[in-house]
RNA sequence: GCACCCGUAGCUCAGUUGGAUAGAGCGUUGGCUUGCGGAGCCAAAGGUCGUAGGUUCGAAUCCUGUCGGGUGCACCA
């Protein structure tokens, strides 16, 4: 609507940007008038004047006021039924009728779940669940290394400790401490791999044995058995995990074994065509050339790098789904690797590489900055996060449910913008007041109570008094947030502004009495509307919206 | 050495496709309480936006240098 009028008046059609400035300056506030002035030739004052007459004139009904403040800024003051209407705006599903895969979480086999684990896998479900708002089709995909090195680590000190390939004295390992055992085994090979040459080399031999496993679809031999039970153990505890973060399901798990073959085949493929290259006895990709780094795909044993495994992967993908879009999350430290394996496809198979997107967040630490490393042992494991919120908030006056549990640790992980290190505190997480997602729970439940006590209908949004007004003004701007946190797959956007809705309406609810009060009927309205706001916020973010607490 | 990410209040963070007095929470200090859930509200103190230049009418935001922290740079994932 300005855009046309600026056209009219000064022939430029450049993008308006409406932003929402403080409240003390009106509903929507634009700088064209600023922006225009070099090639306008005017003043911004000027201009801004110019512009605000005709918009005013324009659109008598939906425009109360509108000024011309600080350097040029237009402000722009809504009459209540422009304001009203915006409350009937939907999310515009930006996404419809794409297909986006997410991948995320991706937890390795054989390995613990430490507490990195958990936050990629909480992100990477905020944001599959910010596609899926969008209104794309999502696919949700968990990649694992079910073969590998560390397999090869895991697999050694696992029969070391059995006593040999025995299979049968797994039984003797409790189902509850399964997860652990396979933890230590896990650090135990590592450890041994890294001080002695000769476990070393038995090391290497046992993960070469495997790959062939799988390559001989292997499930008898007594090697074999031990090899899939604890991969099942794995992924059994995987599934643990998920079911109590209450995360969305995945739609399929992708095993490296899975894409190993493919991606051997295609490295071996294209080393002919000349996009990799032999060098020292192994085959690299020469990322230099694109102000990249070099990397090994195919090792000098023979055996695929994670490299490899990824272009089977790429490939698998894009083969199974033809995507729209591929989303991978990961930690940041995968960022360049990520570069150079997606630009090494590019050369051969460039559509998919071009779809593909990648997300990378920090790591998680803890209150003073402490780093955990899975290579040591003294790791903090995903479970014992929420197993630290749980605590905190039993010391605290709260005494959390596991709905208030879940909902501090993921708000905890979200609020943050996805790229840098976050520091967890259980007990801000777990905190009933400041910005926290037990917060948003009690605000919510509080506005439910309200209007539990209400008799009357819904009344009807007008004449509205300044508190009223607020609030509708605050409610108006859910779709606008949710469209920007959808389009940029940012959740964190999504929790700043629930968190100054929920003040903004302390800040109204302390003035304005809502049961047995003469606009008892108006205010309902308002109540009803900022409740449902903020339980849809929340189930956004994956966050439960209880009525009472 | 090269590359990428980060550096905003005592702490944890928003704000970064350049725009109005740089905003929250925690913590600190003071006030509000006969209340629909006070788990709240109001107010104060607290900032050379790492630092030095540059571009611009205008820079936390863009460019360059520099300092500090993290990560990655060949057979790990």
């Amino acid at each position: 609507k300005i855009q046309v009028i600026v056209i009219d008046l000064f022939g430029s059609n450049i993008d308006i940007e409406l932003t929402r400035p403080d409240e003390q300056f009106g509903d929507f506030s634009t700088n064209v008038a600023m922006q225009l002035t070099k090639s306008v030739g005017q003043n911004p004052g000027e201009i801004a004047e110019k512009i605000r007459s005709a918009l005013k004139a324009e659109l008598p009904e939906q425009i109360a006021n509108t000024e011309v403040a600080g350097p040029g800024f237009i402000n722009i003051t809504l009459t209540e039924l422009a304001l009203v209407e915006l409350l009937d705006a939907t999310p515009s599903q930006s996404l419809k009728g794409k297909k986006i895969l997410v991948e995320y979480s991706d937890p390795n086999p054989f390995k613990p779940l430490h507490a990195g684990h958990l936050y990629t896998t909480l992100v990477g479900d905020s944001v599959a669940r910010l596609i899926q708002a969008g209104g794309a089709e999502t696919i949700r995909l968990n990649y694992g290394g079910d073969v590998g090195l560390h397999a090869g680590k895991s697999m050694w000190a696992i029969i070391k400790f059995l006593g040999g390939e025995k299979p049968e004295e797994l039984n003797k390992i409790p189902e509850s401490e399964r997860p652990k055992w396979l933890g230590e085994r896990y650090v135990e090979g590592n450890s041994a791999y890294e001080d002695d040459e000769s476990f070393k080399a038995e090391i290497v031999d046992v993960n070469k044995r495997v790959y062939r496993l799988h390559e001989d679809q292997d499930k008898e031999s007594p090697f074999a058995q031990i090899y899939w039970q604890c991969r099942k153990w794995s992924y059994d505890y995987f599934a643990t995990l998920y079911k109590e973060l209450e995360v969305e399901s995945f739609d399929r798990f992708i095993p490296e074994s899975e894409v190993t073959k493919l991606g051997t085949d295609t490295v071996h493929e294209q080393l002919q065509k000349g996009v990799y290259e032999e060098s020292d006895g192994a085959i690299i990709f020469d990322g230099e050339k694109y102000g990249l780094h070099k990397r090994v795909f195919i090792n000098s044993e023979g055996l695929p790098t994670y490299e490899a495994k990824d272009v089977g992967l790429s490939l698998t993908k894009w083969q199974d789904y033809h995507f729209d879009e591929s989303i991978i999350i990961t930690a940041n430290e995968q960022d360049q690797y990520m570069q150079v394996v997606v630009k090494s496809i590019e050369q051969f198979e460039p559509e998919p590489a071009k779809r593909t997107k990648h997300i990378t967040h920090g790591t998680v630490k803890l209150q003073g900055g402490v780093k955990m490393s899975s290579r040591k042992g003294n790791i903090v494991t995903a479970l014992e996060i929420i197993e630290s919120a749980s605590q905190a908030g039993e010391t605290s006056d709260t005494n959390p449910n596991e709905e208030t549990i879940l909902a501090a640790v993921k708000y905890a992980f979200t609020k943050n913008r996805i790229g840098g290190d976050i520091v967890y505190d259980p007990e801000e997480s777990i905190a009933l007041e400041g910005n926290s997602g037990p917060y948003l729970q009690y605000a919510h439940a509080r506005a439910r109570s309200i209007l539990s006590k209400i008799n009357v209908d819904d009344g009807e949004l007008s004449d509205l008094q300044p508190g009223e007004r607020s609030m509708v003004r605050k409610i108006g701007e859910y779709t606008e947030v949710i469209d920007k946190a959808v389009q940029e797959l940012m959740p964190h956007l999504i929790c700043t502004y629930l968190y100054e809705l929920a003040q903004e309406f302390n800040r109204f609810y302390e003035k304005n009495r809502v049961v047995g009060d003469e606009r008892e009927a108006v205010r309902t309205k308002v109540v009803k509307l900022y409740a449902d706001r903020l339980k849809d916020g929340l189930n956004l973010l994956g966050i439960t919206a209880p009525e009472k607490m």
